[in-house]
DNA sequence: CTAGTATGACTACCATACAAGTCATATCAG
DNA sequence: CTGATATGACTTGTATGGTAGTCATACTAG
C-alpha cells in the first residue's frame, strides 16, 4: 500500500548516498509521519516493487529501521511497523531528558561560539514567524534545527545520534495532533530560555530550563492517550 | 586475517538467531577485545570466507556495526575499524553518565523491587570474591550485568539499550591496560554507594554515587592516552 | 460436526552473480 | 627519466534465485 504521500517522499528525497540510504531516510520519515500506521505489516518484495528497487536495499533498510525501533522484523513472518504506547513514550522521554539536559548544562559550562548563539537566536526569531503564522511542518524542522545545533555546537555529536534516534518516538506522537500539544509559543519561549541561561554561563539553570522544556510532552501526553486511545497500545479504551 | 582467538569468539558463540545476529555479536567482541586493531581494514569476502558463510550477512553485520560506530564503510573502498581517540572516550563516557544517573536517580525515585536489590547485592558480593582472586574478564562481565540488573529492574529498556552501545567505545579502551585502571576494590566499593542510596530512597545520593562511578574513567584516561600513544589518533605522540 | 492434516501463498534469510567505483601498478609516449 | 594512461585486482552496492519457516485455509478422516 503506497500512498501518494509517501511517493512523493520517495521522489522529493535528494537521492544522496546509496539506495539502501535513502529508502531509509523515506521509510522512517513515511512511519514518523503516520504515513503507515502502527502495527502494520510491510514486506521487502512490496516495497521494493513500489520503488522499483530490488529487495536487497529494502531488507537493508529494514534492519536499520528495526534497529532505530521503529519497526520489528520477525524471521519468516513479516516486518511491522512497532505500534506507539504511553510506556515506549515516557522511556524514549526519559532517555531524551537524560541527555538534552545533561548538552544543554555543558554547554553553558564551557560556553558556545558567538557563531553559535546567533544561529540559535536566528532559529527561535524564524520559529517565532511560524508560530505567528501557523506553519506547523516548519516550526517543528525548526525545533529540531535548534536542539542539533546547541548539541554539535557543544560538540556532542554522539549525544546528537542519541536523540535523534529516540526523538523519533517521541515526533510520532506529535504528528498525531498539533492542537493537543503545547502551544508554539510557549516553546519558543523555553527555547529562549534556554539559550539566555547558557549565555549566561549558569549551569543550574541551563539544566533547568532544558528540564522544563523537556517535560511538556509529559504534560499533553493524558489527553493524546484519551484521543487517540485506538492507536496507544496500552489505553484503556 | 582470522586469529585463533576470533576462530574462538565464533565458535563459543550460542549460535542463537540468524548468521547476521551471530556474526554481529562475534565481529562486536572481537573489536571490543582488540582482535581487531583500529584502523584495521576488514572486507566482507575475507570475513565471509573465514567463517565459511556467504557475504550478504556478513555485510549486514558490517552494517549493523557502522550504526554502534564500530566501523567505518566506505563505499568501494572498504571497511575499517575506526580509531579510538581521547575525544570518542570522553563523548561516549558523557553520554553513560547523562543516562546512567539519571536511571540511578529514577531508582531510587521509584524504588526497587525487592528481588532487584537482592540481585544487585548478590553481583556485588561476586565482584569482591573476583577482585581478590584477580579474575579480570569475569569482573568486567559481572560489572556489566550489575548495570544491567540496574536499568532493566528500574523498567529503562531503552536506555540500557543506550548505555550498551556508547559502552562499548570505552570497553575497548579498558582492555588496553588493567592495571592503569581504577583498582577493583574501589569500584566494587562504588556499585555499593549506589545500591545504597538507592535502597534509602535518596534521589540526590544516588545521582551523585552513580557521577562519582562514571567520573572514574576520566582519571585513569590520560595515564591510558600516554601509555598507548600509538593506538589513540588525537595522542601527541 | 470436529480434529487433524495437507496445501499453497506468503515471509525473511542466505547464497551467488553482476555492476560500479577505487587504487596501486605496470606500461608506454614524450 | 618523467608523466599520463591503461590495466587488473581489489572494494562495496545491487539484483535475483532458492531455502526454510510460518500461517491461514481447505480438505479429509473419524
Amino acid at each position: 500500500m503506497l500512498t501518494p504521500a509517501i511517493a512523493e517522499l520517495w521522489e522529493q528525497d535528494a537521492a544522496g548516498g546509496s539506495v539502501r540510504q535513502r529508502l531509509y531516510r523515506v521509510l522512517r520519515l513515511a512511519i514518523i509521519r503516520m504515513q503507515f500506521a502502527p502495527g502494520q505489516a510491510l514486506s521487502e518484495k512490496e516495497i521494493s516493487d513500489a520503488f522499483s528497487v530490488s529487495r536487497q536495499p529494502v531488507r537493508e533498510a529494514f534492519i536499520r529501521l528495526s534497529e532505530a525501533g521503529l519497526v520489528d522484523v520477525r524471521p519468516q513472518r513479516g516486518t511491522y511497523v512497532v505500534g506507539i504506547s504511553q510506556k515506549s513514550v515516557r522511556e524514549a522521554r526519559f532517555v531524551r531528558e537524560a541527555v538534552e539536559t545533561a548538552v544543554s548544562a555543558s554547554a553553558a559550562r564551557q560556553g558556545l561560539a558567538d557563531k553559535v548563539i546567533y544561529e540559535l537566536r536566528d532559529l527561535i526569531e524564524r520559529q517565532v514567524r511560524c508560530a505567528s503564522s501557523g506553519q506547523y511542518d516548519q516550526f517543528f524542522i525548526l525545533d529540531e534545527d535548534f536542539h542539533r545545533v546547541l548539541a554539535l555546537g557543544a560538540g556532542h555529536e554522539t549525544a546528537w545520534r542519541v536523540i535523534e534516534e529516540v526523538k523519533a518516538q517521541l515526533d510520532r506522537v506529535r504528528y498525531l495532533s498539533v492542537p493537543d500539544t503545547t502551544p508554539f509559543e510557549k516553546l519558543v519561549q523555553q527555547h529562549a530560555d534556554i539559550v539566555d541561561a547558557i549565555e549566561q554561563r549558569d549551569e543550574e539553570q541551563a539544566r533547568q530550563a532544558m528540564l522544563v522544556h523537556q517535560s511538556e510532552i509529559l504534560i499533553s501526553l493524558p489527553q493524546m492517550v484519551q484521543r487517540f486511545s485506538s492507536i496507544f497500545e496500552d489505553a484503556n479504551g
